[in-house]
RNA sequence: GGAGAGGUGUCAGAGUGGUCGAAUGAGACGGUCUUGAAAACCGUUAUACAGGAUUCUGUAUCGAGGGUUCGAAUCCCUCCCUCUCCGCCA
């Protein structure tokens, strides 16, 4: 959520930031400064006669039950309470008016993030080269189908389409990347966490980017929704509390499967793997200071970086343009991967910058070390890593011209030094 | 799932309709004392919003939301959570 205090000192720039990523019609701030200020009225004339109600109470406090003067003062109170209750309402009201409008707004992208959708994301980084093949190579469904690494027909028999199934040395390819990106990120100091895989409406709520996210989640009994990723239980780690500026940041990890409807994203040449109803992730997350945040950034991305290049894998950073990063993000790096079956890049990771945004949902806040006021946490949030795609690229690059597939060496010792999947 | 108990400030814990933003104790911070420390003593010890802005004032907040009342931490309703016992499942 955007602080109307933003909007109230620095309208101009708050708008030429929302511009980046909606377009004029999609909302108004005058609505929003208008409500405010009417907001603002009617709270000081309900606090100015909430005070005058007080008074009087305090006065019939110490007067005798039955005395003349109690009567005489209670007939005065009763119509004086009405109207303060009337105020009360219209205050209600308002609030709830504002916090719906102000809601509803995305960040505000920062200063150097470009405006418009996907088209405007920038290609910022390449390593490594397309890997060149002497020989006709196959893609990750058909080497998956030689070796019998998954089993596509009979996920889909059990749970219907677009869920897969790892078995053999794929299942253990699987949680060997899950197992590198571990002992990678506890090396880094990030402290490890296995969370609930089921989260209450408030929780999604406080992560979410609430319109759209509705009917991209699977709701399921008890109003619990099956987490989307783990980034929505991480951002509700330190609801409603205050931290220590000194306690700050707080880095963590977890691991869960992720679930998605995905409903109306399938493309034609996303077979296999690349766009499934459940996938595995692991999730980087820190919560830091206002100052600290820039540099978590960086540290992120880098992190995320450095998985795909101990892989050997050929990628590139994107940095997302305005209307492409998600609702609460002021910034976006993703971390493509090459595919050779289809020559594109996909996301492995997506690094995003927060700022206040989710922590002024959830208010989570901490206390400066130089004792001034409590300050809103920043919250930043990238993958560390999506596997399943990771799967693709793996299998895809490392093919050789026999169809045996190579295992990085990263991950053989994550695989009882298996090195060869022939 | 059944029965019961409870949710109050950083923590512990009083408070059953008005003088309660809330006793008391602990902790933390500042000070006195001390060569230093401990002890003792004195003081400070929430957040948000609004108004005047140098110290100030008002309002709201006692799990959440609603209700009764001139007035609610206190009474009523709904929900959430915690604990104990029983049952069920692992």
């Amino acid at each position: 959520m955007i602080d109307i205090r933003r909007i109230l000192d620095s309208r101009e720039e708050v708008e030429k930031g929302l511009l980046k990523r909606l377009s004029k019609e999609d909302f108004s701030l005058d609505e929003i400064v208008s409500i405010y200020e009417e907001k603002k009225k009617v709270q000081l004339d309900f606090d100015t006669k909430r005070a005058q109600q007080n008074q009087y109470n305090d006065k019939m406090a110490k007067e005798d039950k039955g005395s003349e003067n109690f009567k005489k003062l209670l007939e005065d109170l009763k119509t004086k309470a009405k109207e303060v209750k009337e105020l009360e309402e219209k205050l209600r009201e308002l609030e709830s008016k504002l916090q719906s409008k102000l809601e509803v707004l995305p960040n505000i992208p920062d200063e150097d993030v470009v405006a418009g959708g996907k088209e405007a994301n920038e290609v910022v980084k390449m390593v490594g080269e397309k890997p060149v093949f002497d020989f006709e190579i196959k893609d990750h469904v058909e080497l998956g189908k030689k070796h019998d690494i998954f089993d596509f027909e009979r996920a889909t028999k059990i749970s219907g389409n677009n869920f897969s199934m790892y078995k053999g040395l794929g299942a253990r390819l699987e949680w060997a990347l899950i197992n590198y990106f571990i002992s990678k990120h506890l090396e880094a100091g990030y402290e490890m966490i296995i969370p609930p895989n089921l989260v209450t409406r408030d929780s999604a709520y406080a992560a979410g980017q609430l319109p759209k996210f509705e009917e991209d989640v699977y709701w399921i009994q008890d109003g619990l929704c099956l987490v989307p990723t783990a980034e929505t239980v991480l951002t509700n780690l330190y609801k409603d509390e205050i931290l220590d500026e000194k306690d700050l940041p707080r880095k963590f990890f977890a691991y869960t499967p992720c679930y998605r409807r995905e409903a109306g994203s399938y493309r034609a040449n996303e077979k296999g793997l690349i766009r499934m109803h459940q996938f595995n992730k692991v999730e980087m997350y820190q919560f830091t200071s206002e100052e600290q945040s820039p540099k978590a950034f960086e540290e992120l991305v880098s992190r995320a970086e450095e998985l795909v290049a101990g892989l050997g894998l050929h990628y590139r950073l994107v940095k997302l343009a305005a209307g492409d990063c998600s609702a609460g993000a002021a910034r976006t790096v993703d971390v493509e991967i090459y595919l050779p079956s289809i020559d594109q890049y996909y996301e492995v990771s997506s690094v995003s910058n927060v700022r206040e945004y989710q922590s002024r949902r959830g208010n989570m806040r901490y206390k400066p070390s130089d004792g001034g006021k409590l300050k809103y946490m920043h919250t930043l949030n990238g993958s560390g890593l999506a596997t399943s795609r990771l799967m693709v690229g793996i299998i895809e690059s490392y093919q050789q011209k026999d169809g045996s597939i190579l295992i990085p060496e990263v991950l053989r010792p994550f695989m009882g030094g298996v090195d060869k999947i022939s």
